[in-house]
DNA sequence: TGTGTATCCTGTAGTAACTACAGATTCAAG
DNA sequence: CTTGAATCTGTAGTTACTACAGGATACACA
């Protein structure tokens, strides 16, 4: 028995790929893991494909990728011909939206950290975060 | 009749606070706003307070506070004894959590213009960004 | 007085991506 | 044979809304 074809029961998965027994059920639930196949008694049985695929969501969300945009990655790979043009596309737009993200953080960083600023210089009789806030 | 007691429908408050109506209900569910008064024919009816706290409420929302903090905040403002302390506090732990999350999405900025940088290249035979999310 | 349409009401369900059970089996080891 | 770990299904909770459906009400105008 080598390891490629090595069945692993879903806590092996879990733990190979870093992603918790409930949410491998709940991507099988979403379409985004196929289902496997099972033991007499019900339980679920994986390969080492599985891992590969499944580590591969685990690092896109950690990427940030939605779960759609993930399913469109695996989609494009899934069918084999996949340019790598859709793939960039993909991951470009992505990237623009953690520009956007970061762009919005950061105003609310300098805003914040400008009210507390402000406050704990205690040179103000009320508490001028409240004051900001609520408007003259 | 002066603006100061002025009596509103729920839409007039939305459009003034720049909160739409749904959303006003749903915090009245909340508790975050209390119940209001209603006209015979049950409609809700505000006034100018309202229109300041909905404000509050949505200046707030926009630097990212969750509800939950909004609610702290409201609650100390409500009590009437709040210190300048506790509301910087409040502030500065969320000011905290920004900052995290712009750090986070920071990395994922890097990473995912290091993959498009590699893509747009063309300089590999494979999809390197699939390359490099399925592992080796 | 009728009519149209704008506004409002309640209540429910959907969104994203999980997490957390409850209650029931089943497996493996001693 | 018993015990504890692992697994199963299915449902509900999380955050902050948004989007209806289906009905009632208000107001302007003819």
């Amino acid at each position: 028995m080598n390891e490629m074809t090595k069945s692993l029961p879903i806590g092996e998965l879990a733990r190979k790929s870093e992603v918790n027994i409930e949410t491998i059920r709940f991507y099988e639930k979403q379409g985004i893991l196929p289902d496997p196949a099972r033991t007499e008694s019900g339980r679920r049985i994986y390969d080492q494909d599985d891992v590969k695929r499944l580590s591969f969501i685990h690092r896109c969300r950690g990427l940030g990728f939605s779960l759609k945009e993930i399913e469109s990655l695996l989609s494009l790979v899934d069918d084999g011909d996949y340019t790598c043009k859709e793939v960039r596309e993909i991951t470009a737009s992505h990237a623009q939206d953690v520009k956007q993200k970061i762009s919005a953080l950061r105003k609310m960083e300098s805003v914040l950290d400008a009210m507390v600023e402000r406050c704990g210089k205690g040179d103000v009789p009320e508490c001028p975060i409240i004051e900001e806030l609520f408007g003259s």
